[in-house]
RNA sequence: GAUCUGUUAGCUCAGUUGGUUUAGAGCGCUUGCUUGACAGGCAAGAGGUCAACAGUUCAAAUCUGUUACAGAUCACCA
């Protein structure tokens, strides 16, 4: 049986995730099991997957097959959102390649356009997931506008209207200009912008007499005016007043009085209010009530009149006189043009502020009045912060809990209506009654004109009457009952799958969404089901490139991850990814890391090819196999003989296997507690080292036979079993090399999958003989270190003769990898040999060669130098009295024996030096 | 500006209620290997005054305070 040296995933891949899927492994119905569920962080349709879902993916299905494995019934539940915003941009798009004006088109018309577009594209997403190997419940797969959710969604809108939790209102709000449509205050991304602060003159429309010294009253030959700031020149046109501190000393003589809006020449009352920060700019300020948040709120209290000067999409209204139809930044220009031709403009000054940007469109919001629907959130938010707070959801790591407080103590009211067609409908229905709007909130229109009659009897004549918003809701509407909804927890509450599925148990996603969407689900959680709809929350990092930046399509620094999984398969993908990403932390990502998943791929492949080119040797004899192994200890090394076990195969097979499961026990208890903690690259990290480092580089050493001579059966067994338990292991990391050498390890019965084997649990261990084995490979080391250090050849057999301590259990192991001859107890130490000391046990082996008496000696001298450093440290401590009264008995125990093996030591190295000497 | 979280080897990170032979891992680096599984490999090795300072303690990478730097979240004054 030849196998190929290079193990090639594509193929391998191919067939077993096609496997998995006839099979139908992935698929879950409740049953008598404990359910273990995952929901999707639902990826938006017009996505394509990019490295951040690769992280989370991968993360989610390494949960969701270890706990398959570990026996509940997993259940991960795939699906996409509607992403109103985004996909609008895209079916906008597609309308325009094929010439047609998305005006020119009916709501019912558009839509049509944009299912076509989603059924298109819609899943792209899902489809590459399958080559990461997620191992998803496809039959499962949802969409937040597909009927079960988007039936849901109107009925919790009606539900939260009902309960009052829901109301309409005018408010100023996040306007996105290029989008056409309100967005919710976490859809504002503030950047840092390089802009101008420009000061203008407002005149006063009469003469008066200030002539205190600082007074903010200039004049010219014009007349006397004052200086106002304002970062943005093109909104004096919808000026309403201005405003100053009413004890700014500058201004008091201005009371009452009124000025002249520069190049408007509309007079404006002068207000005073404390709001006004005196320090900054002029401390006189401008109030445009339509246009800022802070203004409207000093327009209503003053009652000012309110001018909104602009457009839906960001071009100037009639009110922007001969600017009107230009566009809010073509406006700015050329008003500042116009003033300073007018001179109208003290100065420009370069100024840095924030600037709100429209996280979907990047478009510059537009704060705008209009009227919108919002979600009162004081009460649900106190809840959700609640179950967070008491840990019943933990959130991994714990210090998001700063951020998720933060947020909900300072909530404001949620904007969830968006101008636009795709999405789900809001089911309000206006009619008039005596010339006033009037608005009924149902399910249905008929629903709706029932309730219409009987509010107002005869004010509507026919259900079509009925006017129905136009609005959508806010995608994260929908997206906020995803774990309820996925299993129709809204329309049937009690159905089996919600009460078996449901909470969830974690929610893998990143931090930047933890308002929009995790904070939201637990409201929704508490609201419908009375229950969390989780019970961790990891979040992820952000994968950066090697220099620290997110990676973006504009900077062009991303990967494309399908290119990877070609690249380097989707186990080294995987792997690559994981491995350095501990939860919260970013991920500085290298190709290479990925190139090490590869790696690890082809050792096991390898490790699989030596133990498949081995000869297995029948009814081998047993005579030394006693169970004397058990009880090796330090104290046995006396009854050595000539039938030693140094050269006895099977008695060191027998330790080695013996090894190599306590090992495995000891790892996987480790790994365990990892998987608890959340902690999945140091879980996957340690997998990876039981595998590499003792399964490969020691374990499988220890037992290869001779070439050509065959193992005994037993071993063989032994180590096929061992391998197919780490393979176990490793599956939810690296589901598809795992599932190939499990099936290349053994016959298997049709149809077996190791996705449905048991994972393997820690049992119990031997710490003793796992410290004697440490031992052992510190002398093999010393042996090869000699070696390496004084160019001996590998290939010559050297003699090993110990003084001090060290277990017989393992002196064959020794011979065998150190390739030494004989070991032997002695008392004294050898004359003319090189050494080197493991702990307190001095280690000789004469060698033939003249030994470099300075080279050694410099050595003993090094080793003796931080023995002594050593000593001193200890002796610091035990020399004080409050130590060895004060520390517990156990601590200056552990201080004395350290005392003593230094002294040993220091001893020991003493003599070797004064014998070279 | 407010709050929070960090700072440990060249890089990325562990280090759990202070004490376990004067700090661990992976990658990288250095040296040597055509070793009958694997160069996508093997063996060995070097590398850190735990950001700085002060304090608490018998004992500090670990607890407290100050400073510096980095990151995150929120807010934002024209």
């Amino acid at each position: 049986m030849t196998i190929a040296p290079k193990y090639d995933p594509s193929i391998v891949e191919e067939k077993w995730y096609s496997f998995w899927l006839e099979k139908k492994y992935f698929h879950s119905e409740p049953d008598n099991r404990k359910a273990y569920t995952i929901v999707i962080p639902p990826p938006n349709v017009t996505g394509v997957l990019h490295m951040g879902h690769m992280l989370n993916n991968t993360i989610q299905d390494v949960l969701i097959r270890r706990a398959r494995m570990l026996g509940f019934n997993a259940c991960w539940v795939p699906g996409t959102d509607h992403a109103s915003i985004s996909t609008e941009a895209k079916v906008v798009a597609m309308l325009k390649e094929r010439g047609i004006d998305k005006r020119d088109l009916s709501r019912d018309e558009y839509l049509k356009y944009a299912w076509e577009w989603k059924e298109k594209y819609g899943g792209i997403i899902l489809t590459q997931l399958r080559k990461l190997g997620a191992s998803c419940d496809w039959d499962r797969t949802a969409f937040t506008m597909d009927d079960i959710r988007y039936e849901s969604v109107i009925r919790v809108f009606v539900d939260l209207y009902n309960k009052g939790l829901i109301y309409r209102g005018v408010r100023m709000v996040n306007w996105d200009p290029k989008a056409l449509t309100a967005v919710s205050d976490e859809e504002v991304i503030y950047k840092e912008s390089h802009g101008k602060l420009y000061y203008l003159r407002y005149y006063l429309d009469s003469e008066i007499s200030d002539n205190s010294e600082n007074s903010g009253i200039k004049k010219n030959e014009k007349g006397q005016y004052i200086v106002v700031a304002t970062t943005r020149p093109e909104t004096i046109l919808g000026d309403t007043a201005v405003c100053v501190h009413p004890e700014d000393p500058r201004y008091t003589s201005l009371k009452g009085h009124s000025v002249v809006i520069p190049g408007v020449g509309r007079a404006v009352k002068i207000i005073m209010d404390e709001y006004v920060d005196r320090e900054f700019g002029t401390g006189a300020l401008k109030i445009t009530p339509a246009h800022d948040i802070n203004d409207y709120n000093l327009g209503l209290k003053y009652n000012l009149e309110t001018i909104d000067i602009f457009n839906d999409n960001g071009t100037l209204n009639e009110h922007g006189l001969q600017y009107a139809g230009m566009d809010r930044f073509a406006c700015r220009k050329q008003i500042v043009k116009d003033l300073e031709e007018a001179g109208l403009i003290e100065k420009i000054e370069d100024y840095t502020n924030n600037v709100g940007h429209s996280e979907r469109t990047d478009a510059v919001i537009e704060p705008k009045l209009s009227a919108q629907w919002f979600m009162r959130m004081s009460d649900v938010a106190k809840k959700a912060l609640e179950v967070v707070e008491d840990d019943t959801i933990q959130f991994h790591p714990a210090k998001f809990k700063n951020t998720y407080r933060h947020w909900l103590e300072n909530i404001k009211d949620w904007c969830i209506s968006r101008q636009l067609w795709w999405g789900h409908r809001i089911p309000a229905y206006y009619y008039e009654v005596d010339g006033k709007s009037e608005v009924v909130v149902a399910a249905t229109r008929d629903e709706a004109y029932r309730l219409a009659c009987e509010k107002h009897p005869g004010a509507v004549k026919n259900a079509d009457d009925l006017h129905q918003d136009e609005d959508v809701l806010d995608t994260w509407f929908s997206s906020w009952l995803w774990p309820i909804s996925l299993f129709d927890g809204i329309r049937n509450p009690d159905n089996e799958e919600i009460k078996y599925y449901y909470p969830t148990d974690t929610l893998i996603t990143a931090p930047d969404i933890i308002f929009f969407w995790v904070a939201r689900m637990i409201m929704a959680g508490e609201e419908y089901r009375h229950e969390v709809p989780f019970h961790h929350v990891y979040f992820t990092g952000i994968v950066r490139d090697k220099l620290g930046r997110k990676m973006s399509k504009s900077l062009g620094n991303s990967p494309d991850p399908i290119m990877l999984i070609d690249k380097y398969g989707a186990d080294g993908v995987r792997m690559g990814m994981l491995l350095t990403a501990p939860a919260g932390n970013d991920i500085p990502f290298d190709e290479s890391i990925c190139e090490q998943g590869r790696n690890f791929s082809n050792k096991i492949w390898n490790a699989l090819r030596l133990i498949k080119g081995w000869e297995v040797s029948e009814g081998t004899d047993q005579s030394n196999k006693s169970n004397k192994s058990d009880k090796s200890t330090q104290s046995d090394k006396s009854d050595k003989s000539d039938k030693s076990p140094q050269s006895d195969t099977l008695y060191n097979n027998n330790v080695s296997v013996q090894w190599m499961e306590m090992r495995m026990a000891q790892v996987l208890e480790e790994i365990e507690k990892d998987f608890n903690e959340f902690r999945l690259s140091e879980a996957l990290m340690k997998s990876y080292k039981l595998v590499w480092d003792d399964f490969c580089s020691w374990y499988l050493e220890m037992i290869k036979p001779a070439y050509g001579t065959p193992i005994d059966r037993e071993t063989y067994e032994a180590t096929i079993g061992i391998f197919d338990r780490l393979m176990r292991i490793l599956h939810p990391f690296m589901p598809f090399v795992t599932e190939e050498i499990w099936h290349a390890l053994a016959e298997r019965p049709e149809g077996a999958s190791i996705m449905l084997q048991h994972m393997p649990h820690s049992v119990f261990y031997d710490q003793r003989m796992l410290d004697d084995f440490e031992m052992a490979r510190e002398i093999i080391a010393g042996v090869r270190n000699l070696r390496n250090s004084k160019g001996l050849s590998p290939k010559e057999v050297l003699d090993l003769y110990i003084k001090g301590n060290c277990p017989a259990m393992f002196n064959g192991i020794i011979c065998k990898l150190g390739n030494v001859g004989k070991i032997e107890s002695v008392t004294d130490k050898v004359e003319g040999a090189l050494s080197f000391m493991v702990g307190t046990t001095e280690c000789f082996v004469p060698v033939s060669l003249n030994i470099d008496k300075e080279a050694e000696l410099k050595k003993l001298n090094e080793e003796l130098k931080y023995a002594e450093g050593f000593l001193a440290t200890v002796m610091k401590k035990l020399s004080n009295e409050k130590f060895v009264n004060g520390a517990p008995e156990k601590v200056v125990a552990v201080e004395r024996q350290k005392k003593a093996d230094a002294e040993s030591k220091i001893a020991a190295l003493k003599a070797q030096i004064e014998a070279l000497g």
